[in-house]
DNA sequence: CTGTAGAGGACCATTTTAGTACTATTTAGC
DNA sequence: GCTAAATAGTACTAAAATGGTCCTCTACAG
């Protein structure tokens, strides 16, 4: 677990095929190419469109596009559109929003990780998901994560 | 998003407490203590109990601890005894599972995210998340993450 | 034996997610 | 202008996951 949605998954294989596919299509023939509902890829089309990930152009021949080159759009971009920020657990969106926290002895530990994740995740562009070849660039949750000081009291 | 369930979260908060009161307490003190709801944190330890992350003892002065010292649990185990494996997408979780395969170009990028992220979780453990003074070991996600090869084509 | 405490399910309510449908708006082409 | 192709926006429904509760059974200390 510890999972995306699905429609998140969808979108990154859609703007994966148009990373792929340079030229402007219709909800329609992207949804054809993907193997994906219609509806849904017009749903996610415009979530795309409106976080400013895709590019949209009305009425005949018209359709959509990346809004950037394919290695500046993240997967962190893309979670962000469809799901809102990445949060693990409800405390790690910001302080102070639990109740439990006199009691907590869990503290920002996952605020940090959370973090990491995110910066891991921000350092992924559509390209390394797009090419299966690509080899994924060193993402270095570490350095966000890490935080303040330390390195190894690991086991 | 790409959030872990409160009952995760919970679980974390129990174990805190378990780790920082050394003592065998029963399932009724551990609510007192924590502010959870009674019959919630009963479930949450009999699910610690059958993934062998908390030992417990029947009868009258019964109750539960945890099975190992509290920098031998990690995160990933408690996601783990309370998710499942970490799957960020449902292909993640293994391959071959997806009818997309032959039209998806994302291949297996996620699978390596996943990965990475799992491994993260894997280092850090009960102790560090316990305390909230102690900083984070350096999460490294990168290591295996990396997989191949790779270091740098990012922007 | 009796009472306390965990084990294991079954169950229900709520929320989230996925998917669909409908209406309005824009614009190329005739 | 008119028409048709396409997106924009929103509302709605169905299904699944989640969170939470309860009930019965078993183990064991006194």
């Amino acid at each position: 677990m510890l999972r995306m949605s699905k429609l998140t998954d969808y979108a990154t294989v859609l703007l994966a095929h148009m990373a792929y596919e340079r030229h402007i299509s219709s909800a329609g023939e992207l949804a054809e190419a993907t193997q994906l509902a219609g509806p849904t890829v017009s749903k996610l089309l415009k979530t795309l469109a409106r976080a400013g990930l895709v590019d949209s152009v009305r009425g005949p021949q018209g359709g959509y596009a990346l809004a950037r080159l394919p290695e500046q759009i993240s997967a962190a971009d893309i979670i962000d559109a469809l799901e809102g920020p990445v949060a693990i657990t409800e405390c790690s969106a910001g302080a102070g929003q639990c109740e439990l926290e006199s009691v907590c002895h869990v503290g920002s530990a996952w605020q940090r990780i959370n973090r990491g994740i995110r910066t891991a995740l921000g350092e992924v562009s559509l390209l390394d998901l797009q090419d299966r070849a690509s080899p994924l660039p060193g993402l270095d949750l570490a350095a966000e994560a890490r935080g303040a000081t330390s390195s190894a009291n690991r086991a």
